[in-house]
DNA sequence: TTGTTATGTATAAGAAACTTATGTATGTTT
DNA sequence: AAACATACATAAGTTTCTTATACATAACAA
């Protein structure tokens, strides 16, 4: 996902966060969604998405259905109550970590 | 260093950071400039600041002083010509992630 | 004066969050 | 037929941090 160490640690925000915007999406979804987004600078790799997916699921933050769609199998995952709670919270972490950053930073950033 | 996942790589930025702003520094300063600049909500743990700064030093990246005031002793560090470099660079990345980051949540930040 | 807090550095064990590599399977394009 | 895109998955290893512990001096409080 990058070479920047920042990213270390956003997945799960991105995540939830797409949810909480698309409704419901599948994983290869995720993954090119970030990249068109960003432009191609963030490409989250299947080896860290896949993996938190499965995390999410088992903490009860993410509800799955599986489908099959031309032939080839689909999950696709929604927040569940719990989730929607969780996201909130991870976004207000975000905008925190985003602050500090940028006061710790300021000189160089124009704010 | 706080509970936020979302620190998890941001260290070595901080700290070459604050050098490059403050000329030299020591290691327990500058978990203190930082509890202070964020009013406490981010904190260093030294488990973490100490083997950080030996790594970047074993990079080429900070130069060590070592001196002893009050009776105890502290190491002093700053950037070397190659350390200032890479800061650029680490704050270039810095810029993105946060750029990416408010691209992929937006709706919930307001810019 | 003795215990607690602050200052100052250090490391080791373990956890968390990734990367890299590999595997499986189907559909589409060249 | 080969290559690429779609779609999921996991295992081994690395990076980066947390937690716990350790040592030493100075200042302050009981």
């Amino acid at each position: 996902m990058k070479n920047s160490p920042l990213y270390k640690g956003s997945l799960n925000t991105i995540i939830m966060r797409l949810l909480d915007e698309n409704g419901r999406m599948y994983g290869y979804e995720i993954t090119q969604r970030v990249k068109e987004i960003t432009k191609g600078e963030l490409q989250i790799t299947e080896g860290a998405l896949y993996p938190a997916l499965h995390k999410l699921e088992a903490e009860g933050l993410l509800d799955v259905e599986v489908e099959k769609v031309d032939g080839r199998l689909r999950k696709y995952y929604k927040l569940t109550e719990k989730g929607t709670k969780e996201t909130v919270s991870l976004l207000a972490d975000l905008e925190e970590f985003i602050r500090n950053m940028q006061t710790i930073v300021k000189p160089s950033l124009g704010y």
